[in-house]
DNA sequence: TTTGTGTTTAACTAAATGGTTAAACTAAAA
DNA sequence: TTTTAGTTTAACCATTTAGTTAAACACAAA
C-alpha cells in the first residue's frame, strides 16, 4: 500500500480525513484513526490541522463543492436538449461510481447540523439543479421535449443514478437472498436504463 | 411535547436510542444524550440497558426487521401482477415516508461493520427483494408483462421510491436555488409517476 | 556548517464518555 | 404497614479522546 512518490503529507492527511469522516460523520470520526489511516502520527496531524473542526470543515467544504461542480457540467449548447441530457446522465453515474458515499455523507451531516450548511451558502449560489432545470425550460419552450414537471422529473433522475451505488452493501445482501448476485448490476447497463427512462418521459 | 401517557420508560428509551442511533450512529451517538432524549437519566438508562452496544443492538435489529418485513407486504394473489406491484409501491413510499432515515442507517451501519451484519443472517432469508422479483417472475412466465432485467428493475424501483425522502435535506437547497420549492413535492405525486413507470416497464 | 522545515516519539493534560455505586425517594402492590 | 420495583441524585472510576509539549532526528537549502 505505498503511497504514490507525489503524495505530499497534507495530501496523505486529507484523503484520510476524507475517507474516515465519510465513514463515521464527524462525531464518530476519531483523530487517531485519520492519523492512523494517513500512516503518520497523531502530533504531526495536529501540526498540519489545529483541530478536528478545521480539518472536518476542509473536508466537508471540499466534498460540497466538488459535489456541485460536478452535477452543474454540461456538454456543447449546440448540441439537442435529449442529447444533452443522456450526457449529463453519463457524467452523473460515472461521479456516483467513483464516490458512492458522497451523496450520503452530505445529507447526513446537513441533517445532523443544519446550521453549518447555511454557513456555506456561497456555493448553493450555483447549486444542483439550477441549470439543470433551466436546460428542462429551455427545451420545453422551444417544444423540443414534452411538457413534464421538472422538480419531480430531477427528482426521478437523481434518485434513478445516486441510489444504486449507494445502497449497494443493502442490495448485495437482497439480491443474494434471491439467487441474483450484485454483480450483475453494471453502470452501462444504468445508463442504458437511465436514457431509455428520460427518453419515455421526455420525447413528442 | 408530554408523552403518551402508556409509553412506559422502556419504550421512551428505544424511541430516543433510535433517534439518536439513526442520526449520529453507533460510534457518534452518545449515551448522555439518549438518556436526555428520552428525559430520564444515565442511571435509569443502564439500568434497563446495560450497554451501549446491547442498546444498540436493539436498536439495529427493530429496523432490520421493520424494514424487511415492510418491503414483503404483498397484496391478494388473485389480482393482476401490475395491480400487486402498485400496491407493494404504494406501500413501500408510505414506509419511507414515515421512516425517511431508515435505509441510511442501516446501510451506513452494515458498510461500518459488515461482520455485524452477518450475524443477524437469519433475517435475511426472509430478505426484501426475494419475493418481489419472484413476482416479476412469474408474471414474465405466465405472459402478464414483459421480459425484462428483474434485477435492474428492482433497483430502479427502489431508487424511484427511497431516494426522495432520504435525499430530501439535499433537494430543499438544490430546488430553493433553482426558485423551486421542496413543498412541490408530495409523495401521492411520487406513487402516480412510479407507477407510470411500472407500466411502462412492464405492460405488454 | 548552520538553519529551518518536517517528522517521530513519548509523555502529558483536560475534558468527555461509558459505566458503576450507594443512598434516598416515590408510589403502587402485598 | 411493609415490601418492592422504578427512579433520581450525585459522586465516582476507568478509559478514550482531542489536543499540547518538548526533545530528538532527518535532511535539504542557505
Amino acid at each position: 500500500m505505498s503511497n504514490l512518490p507525489e503524495s505530499t503529507t497534507e495530501d496523505k492527511i486529507m484523503e484520510a480525513a476524507k475517507t474516515v469522516f465519510v465513514k463515521y460523520g464527524l462525531y464518530g470520526a476519531r483523530m487517531q484513526d485519520i492519523a492512523d489511516t494517513a500512516g503518520i502520527n497523531k502530533a504531526l496531524l495536529h501540526y498540519y490541522f489545529r483541530s478536528k473542526e478545521k480539518l472536518f470543515d476542509k473536508v466537508f467544504e471540499g466534498a460540497l463543492v466538488k459535489y456541485f461542480q460536478q452535477m452543474d457540467v454540461f456538454s456543447d449548447s449546440s448540441l439537442p436538449v435529449i442529447q444533452r441530457i443522456f450526457k449529463y446522465v453519463e457524467n452523473i453515474i460515472d461521479f456516483y461510481e467513483e464516490y458512492p458515499q458522497m451523496s450520503m455523507f452530505i445529507i447526513k451531516e446537513i441533517s445532523i447540523n443544519p446550521e453549518m450548511f447555511k454557513q456555506k451558502v456561497s456555493l448553493a449560489k450555483k447549486t444542483n439543479g439550477v441549470r439543470f432545470i433551466g436546460l428542462l425550460e429551455e427545451g420545453m419552450a422551444n417544444g423540443e421535449i414534452k411538457q413534464i414537471d421538472t422538480t419531480m422529473f430531477f427528482i426521478n433522475l437523481q434518485s434513478l443514478c445516486s441510489y444504486p451505488f449507494l445502497a449497494s452493501p443493502l442490495f448485495k445482501h437482497a439480491l443474494k437472498a434471491n439467487h441474483k448476485d450484485w454483480s450483475d448490476f453494471d453502470s452501462n447497463k444504468l445508463k442504458e436504463r437511465v436514457k431509455l427512462f428520460v427518453e419515455n418521459n421526455l420525447s413528442l
